[in-house]
DNA sequence: TGTACATCAGTGAACGCGCGTTCACTGATGTAC
DNA sequence: TGTACATCAGTGAACGCGCGTTCACTGATGTAC
């Protein structure tokens, strides 16, 4: 069955509610701070109205992860499709482009997601360790196909795809406080360590040691 | 002159409201939720001394985030001396073992740095990533000297360093979660990759690419 | 050394404020006949 | 199609509570003579 109008309404409301929240975590305040009444106004609501749609805040905070969740998670998963095909020089061009550009559109949500990494929210914690080791699973993956396709050696596939996060994540840290021409650098940083990284994985696949 | 009776009374009073103030941050809890009078009842002042001893909860949290940066400053720099002796292999190795004992000591002032380096407080952000510019800039100034006294090629130190940082706070984010167990068989991920970019380092400063 | 005064760490009451949540209510939307 | 009733998103008042900060005060410690 369709969607009534009322239905409608109150998913917009929903979405305009949420929208509220992720606009007021810009500039990197906690979670913990975000106050009910202040949502309500942002989106103009009365305060009580949130409670139509949240059971309570912790219930908004956890639905404001969860689309951050999903947004990354899109962000790097239509990345990580192209990996396969081009080659590693152009894969780490690609994957750090794409990163900048996720950057770009939702630092706040990167910020927020590495900040309720380390709060003391379990629920909060888990779902985006879950969504974190899934990045990591996807791109060992690629890793593994990428380079079977092209006829390598076996690298230590996991291992990789973890530090190439950490950098990558490293670098975005620093991003989130940078003017552009400083992310442009920034940028060439993480596109340097990836490509010493996976050098390392190479020479480590083949065989050598420290 | 020696401190008289109320100079050092004074002095352990402050201490005792940062060690309190760093007792309720341990579980994860942002700074921003830390309450005065949560502190002062934790050493078991009256809410208003606080007063005597920080002009404001701003400055409490200035000087916990200070000390914090302290305790890692001194935990890496004590490494530090020893990498330039010992090779690469032996380095790597002490470098994660030494961490993850200031982990096991301080984990929970790592994790406030790592999350109020990501927060909304101008001031102590520009602390935090001060701090953390140091360390890279003092481990790369190490990884130049010990490859120069090797007599090796000149590896791009300081990139190099900046993803050594990286790959150990993005283990040691997971870790804080973490069993002792599984703590190791973390540590041993950290000493993989870590491994893998010195290997890729090298290869770079040999002409190797992509 | 003894005394009189100054300093100042610590106290408890009080301030105005915003918090999350509950409640009874309104009125537009949906539904059954 | 029209009507009578049910649903439920949104409202505004009210709750108890803890917040950061101020203030006048106490009494032990320090200091000058």
């Amino acid at each position: 069955m369709a969607e009534t109008v009322r239905q409608r309404q109150k998913r917009q409301t929903r979405e305009r509610i949420l929208e509220a929240a992720r606009t007021l975590m810009a500039g990197g305040r906690g979670l913990d701070s975000l106050g009910l009444r202040e949502v309500a106004r942002e989106c103009g609501l009365a305060a009580t109205s949130i409670y139509n749609h949240f059971p309570d805040m912790e219930a908004l905070g956890l639905a404001l992860i969860d689309s951050c969740c999903f947004r990354l998670r899109s962000a790097m998963e239509y990345e990580r499709r192209s990996m396969i095909e081009i080659g590693p020089a152009q894969a780490v061009d690609e994957l750090v482009a794409r990163f900048v550009r996720y950057l770009g559109e939702s630092g706040n949500d990167f910020r927020l997601l590495v900040q309720q990494r380390l709060g003391n929210h379990d629920r909060y914690r888990l779902r985006i360790q879950r969504e974190l080791q899934l990045l990591v699973d996807e791109l060992a993956e690629d890793v593994r196909q990428a380079v079977s396709a092209r006829g390598g050696e076996a690298v230590p596939a996991e291992q990789e795809a973890e530090a190439v996060i950490a950098i990558m994540f490293g670098v975005g840290i620093s991003m989130l406080d940078s003017s552009a021409a400083a992310c442009r650098v920034l940028a060439d940083h993480a596109r340097l360590q990836l490509q010493m990284l996976v050098l390392g994985g190479r020479a480590m696949a083949s065989g050598k040691r420290l």
